[in-house]
DNA sequence: TACACTATGACAAACACG
DNA sequence: CGTGTTTGTCATAGTGTA
């Protein structure tokens, strides 16, 4: 077999049609990696279809910029376009394989809707393809900050869709700015209840006492997977205690960017401390000791990983009247089920999981909740590599068709903080992005031959 | 092998300013 | 408008201990 019917058929297991294939390999040369070759198609799908000098989410936060920073912003967009089009790519049509398009990030960071937000929003109107809405619904994560040209590519793979970009300081005491793409109505959703404390106080208030007055954080800064070691904590101690009382602005600036930068309390005199592993549970929205059992670095490592439930049980929850009777989920990069965990606290049973994750200690901690809360079926996957499109088609098959497919790839290639591999989505681990493209598109394509 | 701790100081993107 | 400044980040590599 040629290599580019190898592909071809690649593409069309994964439910592109076979013109579209040949297609988009004429565009971008048989030697592109698939993933190019199914940017590719989902560009043109978007492109015929859609007409995208008009976006397809009206939506005000989306025109929260004024009149002339917007002006600027197109500007170097066309200015780009200039840069990189054409010329220098040979003959590849620039919306296919031109991955350095901006994604405008709303400020404020609030999605399509949020509970309680006022003023009240203008209504946000949002066209999918008839081809892409649900079932199977989907829904996926990352970080917002991604480099750019990113949000993107993931937007382009999953058909187009607009992303919807949340920080979750506006639901509860920390920051966590991510993206999300999914396929959900995003009418008449509703939050879990009750609302969770949206500043520190209100969370711990027991850290009043010692607070200095200084300290004028009301909210942590995002929750990441390692935390201050006791050397912070004692440096700070000194610095306060070798100066007087209140200590001078160099001191207290130096002790707020260690503040910041590790989500520190404090719990005595001159004393900062980091946040517990069961705070950080808490703040995110998981039921108390939900990661207890492992060691405390794979706690914080699991923990930094995962979803802000309250914001995921928000965009999910009009699942609940769609499925009286429980869903099946398939769950990729499932780490400590922060998707399972939004479903199980909106009361929507879950039939079956099938989950895919590769760290032990997540995988523990899950199976752990899991047996412990669930009455349905758990299959566990190790590795989203491994499961092949056949076995994709046969869990279809088996269950009758997924009703959620839910996902947070890796962001280690992409997150800020990643002083030495922020080598973008084709980093080891970030490109990962492509097996949740292609294990969704089988689920797409398996479904629709039913 | 598993764990705890430490130092590291990159980088893009937003922002402020003239 | 360019240009310098500030901000904040689902992190990693290496070392030592048990």
């Amino acid at each position: 077999m040629s290599e580019k019917d190898e592909k071809i058929n690649s593409l069309v297991d994964m439910g592109f049609s076979e013109d579209e294939a040949n297609m988009a390999i004429t565009r971008c040369g048989v030697d592109g990696d698939l993933s190019i070759l199914i940017d590719s198609i989902s560009a043109s799908r978007v492109a015929g279809t859609l007409d995208l000098s008009n976006h397809q989410v009206t939506n005000r936060f989306f025109d929260c910029f004024g009149g002339r920073k917007k002006a600027r912003l197109l500007e170097e967009r066309k200015k780009k376009r200039k840069r990189y089009g054409g010329t220098t790519q040979g003959n590849q049509p620039s919306l296919d394989c031109n991955h350095d398009e901006h994604m405008l990030i709303p400020n404020p960071m609030v999605g399509f809707n949020l509970p309680n937000y006022s003023p009240p929003s203008i209504r946000v109107t949002r066209r999918i393809l008839e081809q892409d809405i649900g079932p199977p619904y989907f829904y996926y994560e990352n970080v917002a900050r991604a480099l750019n040209g990113v949000w993107t590519t993931f937007s382009r793979s999953l058909y187009g869709i607009q992303p919807e970009f949340v920080d979750s300081k506006h639901l509860c005491a920390a920051a966590r700015k991510r993206g999300y793409i999914h396929n959900l109505p995003i009418d008449n959703r509703a939050p879990l209840l009750p609302l969770p404390p949206k500043t520190i106080f209100e969370a711990f208030p027991r850290y009043k006492k010692w607070w200095p007055s200084w300290d004028r954080r009301t909210q942590f800064n995002c929750l990441l997977t390692s935390v201050a070691s006791a050397t912070v904590t004692e440096r700070i101690q000194h610095a306060l205690e070798s100066t007087g009382n209140p200590p001078p602005p160099s001191v207290t600036e130096r002790i707020m960017a260690e503040c910041k930068r590790y989500n520190l309390v404090w719990v005595g005199k001159n004393k900062a401390a980091a946040l517990e592993p069961k705070e950080i549970e808490y703040l995110l929205g998981f039921p108390k000791d939900h990661t207890r059992g492992v060691c405390d670095t794979n706690r914080y490592k699991s923990l930094g990983n995962t979803f802000h439930v309250d914001t995921v049980a928000y965009h999910l929850s009009v699942l609940k009247g769609m499925f009286p009777n429980g869903v099946n989920v398939l769950s990729l990069f499932t780490g400590i089920g922060g998707g399972e965990v939004a479903l199980h606290r909106l009361g929507i049973n879950m039939r079956t999981v099938v989950s895919v994750e590769i760290d032990k200690a997540s995988k523990r901690i899950f199976r752990d909740w899991w047996d412990q809360t669930q009455t349905g079926t758990l299959i566990e996957i190790d590795d989203v590599k491994s499961l092949t499109n056949d076995e994709v088609a046969q869990f279809v098959t088996r269950l009758g068709g997924f009703d959620l497919v839910i996902g947070g790839s890796p962001c280690n290639n992409l997150a800020g903080c990643n002083r030495y591999t922020r080598n973008g989505l084709n980093g080891e681990k970030s490109v990962l992005f492509y097996e949740y493209v292609r294990i969704l598109n089988v689920v797409k394509s398996a479904m629709a031959r039913k």
